[in-house]
RNA sequence: GGGCAGGUAGCUCAGUUGGUAGAGCAACGGACUGAAAAUUCGUGUGUCGGCGGUUCAACUCCGCCCCUGCCCA
């Protein structure tokens, strides 16, 4: 008895996947990837994927859960989320999530609206007038059927828009109406929330590294072997970041250095976004990670803060 | 040593007839409920190389010095 839940946030290039390993290890869990891009088979190397060494080791759930020419969602990641997670448990195993993904990690937390999913085709239809009479104009419509979204997305958010029009059409009811799992207490108390943190130059120096070391163990062929598949590859997986700059590269529009101090740039946005979503997250026990601070040190923080 | 061209934001550069500065990129802050590594909104962060001079007022004009590049010795 006794299992824990506990939830492991952090930039990209954190080491957060790390820590999660030598958690998992130390007290024999079981692994919850919380990450929009590792779903991804093949997607290896540029999703920094667990090795399959570390996969030997200790289980993980939620990598290579689709084929790269599938789409994803966050309804379906926590649909198969939740369901590994009731396995775990069912085998009297604690769970650590770890993961990058904001949007997911808050699904797991407190769940999504009870809506449909996304319709394929009322979003290619909205996504047609999108094209045609621009994002304001169904702005405006929105804001007829459901001013309090109108308000909240901005006029030129077109995903957000579209979204939004296309669960009035399926249920008729505006989406705000919908959306109040976050507002509530949602699932938070049932876990403990790490996150790991670094001075900003020291995080920014680590996805550097990462990204360089991502191209000298083969990004650039990856990503050929991936162009190379029968079935191309989704329009989510193809922006994943260091796939999208490296098609430009492979297709010759852009120099490798170019591709590669692209893959820097936007991995450094990417963390940004990321610093924003998590300190707003509910009762997060912050860990400053010093510069060359050891795995094993950081380890024995954790310990001690989940008692 | 002499000549020429430059030194303005983190970087590349604009800056009209003197009225204490902008643009791109980068950076930073925010939003975010089935595409989220996506999408989107916002913000100049500056001893204008240094020291003097002219002027009510100097990034703009003058002098000296420092630095960089090119050319001539």
């Amino acid at each position: 008895m006794n299992h824990k839940m506990i939830m492991i946030l952090g930039v990209t290039a954190s080491g957060k996947g790390w820590l999660a390993f030598e958690l998992a290890r130390q007290i024999d869990a079981e692994i919850v990837s919380v990450d929009s891009m590792k779903v991804y088979r093949r997607m290896d190397v540029g999703t920094a994927k667990p090795s399959l060494e570390a996969r030997r080791q200790v289980r993980y759930h939620m990598i290579d859960v689709v084929e790269p020419s599938e789409s994803f969602s966050a309804g379906l990641f926590l649909e198969k989320a939740s369901a590994a997670i009731e396995e775990v448990r069912g085998r009297g195993k604690s769970v650590v999530a770890v993961g990058g993904t904001a949007l997911y990690s808050k699904a797991l937390l407190y769940g999504l609206f009870e809506g449909p999913g996304s319709d394929e085709r009322t979003r290619r239809e909205l996504l047609a007038r999108v094209e045609s009479e621009g994002p304001a104009a169904l702005h405006r419509e929105l804001s007829e059927i459901d001013p309090a979204a109108a308000d909240r997305i901005s006029h030129n958010d077109a995903k957000r828009i579209v979204r939004a029009l296309e669960v009035y059409r399926l249920t008729g009811r505006p989406i705000s109406s919908l959306q109040r799992q976050f507002d509530g207490p949602g699932a938070v108390e049932n876990w403990t929330i790490i996150g790991l943190r670094r001075e900003r130059p020291v995080e920014s120096a680590r996805i550097n590294a990462r990204v360089k070391k991502m191209v000298q163990t083969g990004l650039v062929d990856e990503v050929r072997s991936l162009l190379a598949e029968e079935a191309p590859l989704s329009p989510q997986a193809r922006c994943a970041i260091g796939y999208a700059e490296m098609i430009e590269h492979v297709q010759g529009r852009l120099s490798l250095d170019e591709a590669v101090e692209q893959i820097k740039k936007n991995t450094r946005r990417l963390a940004k976004g990321q610093r924003t979503w998590f300190r707003r997250f509910p009762d997060v026990t912050w860990i400053d990670v010093g510069a060359e601070e050891s795995v094993e040190s950081v380890l024995e923080r954790v310990m001690q803060r989940i008692g």
